[in-house]
DNA sequence: GAAACATCATTGGG
DNA sequence: ACCCAATGATGTTT
């Protein structure tokens, strides 16, 4: 969970234990690969805030909405949106974009999140997916503007689907080691936290299914660095500081 | 066995 | 050095 220190389940900070009640945790670990499932939110809840954020939330388009892969440009086979903080920015393929302001029904589950982990977070980014032909391919989360103690908390709302994690050392043909991946199911009303180093060791994939018809919003909520340098980031990354 | 589905290597400009 | 998605070949499931 948040401090890594083989402390057991359900010691989450003493400063939320008041507030929230103790949600089952259920543990993921893989070599290098640090995660927490659960559900946040019973199914009556998730549907409502499905529907708002099917009114709510607007996703890019136009060239915001295109990547570019191997000569060719492609609409991205999902739809994206950016919220948080003012004057925070997220970077896509090379393209950065500005995060909208916090809706009620974002920082309602903002709020959820931070309860259920002791976590605080600055950002998310959202990712609706009409259907099961609707996918994002194998990647990392390791953008340099990440606050790298974080965890990455993902919240799951509508179809669920499979995701897939791959270790980096057991991708492509000549593979330095055989390593099995991780696969489960993020259930409608799901959060799933990715811990470091994670996002170091492992990629993950929202795979094609063909037979999932209707769609799910994903909402991953960050921990963006503000204020920052380019110089001190480059040194808390490295952990090497002045 | 056939069809549908899943997995994975392949493709390059920024 | 790495990212990103579609494609066709191969493997698996129904």
């Amino acid at each position: 969970m948040e401090e890594h220190e083989g402390v057991e389940e359900e010691e989450k900070d003493p400063s939320f234990e008041e507030f929230s009640h103790p949600i089952p945790w259920q543990k993921i670990e893989a070599e290098g690969l640090d995660c927490d499932y659960a559900l946040l939110f019973l199914k009556g809840e998730a549907d409502n805030l499905f529907r708002q954020l099917e009114e709510e939330v607007v996703y890019s388009t136009g060239e915001e909405a295109k990547v570019q892969v191997f000569g060719k440009v492609y609409n991205i086979p999902r739809k994206q949106a950016t919220y948080g903080n003012a004057g925070l920015t997220y970077t896509y393929s090379g393209v950065r974009r500005l995060a909208s302001p916090w809706t009620p029904t974002l920082e309602y589950i903002r709020n959820a999140v931070t309860g259920a982990t002791g976590q605080k977070f600055n950002f998310v980014l959202i990712n609706r997916y009409k259907d099961g032909q609707d996918h994002m391919g194998e990647h990392r989360d390791d953008e340099k503007e990440l606050d790298p103690s974080c965890p990455i908390a993902s919240v799951s709302l509508g179809a669920a689907r499979d995701f897939v994690f791959r270790h980096r050392d057991a991708r492509g043909k000549r593979s330095s080691r055989q390593i099995d991946p991780v696969k489960l199911e993020l259930a409608h009303g799901s959060l799933l936290l990715m811990n470091p180093p994670t996002n170091t060791f492992w990629y993950h994939s929202l795979p094609v299914r063909k037979k999932v018809l209707s769609p799910r919003i994903n909402l991953t909520f960050r921990r963006i660095l503000e204020d920052v340098t380019k110089q001190s980031k480059r040194n808390i990354n490295s952990k090497n500081p002045d």
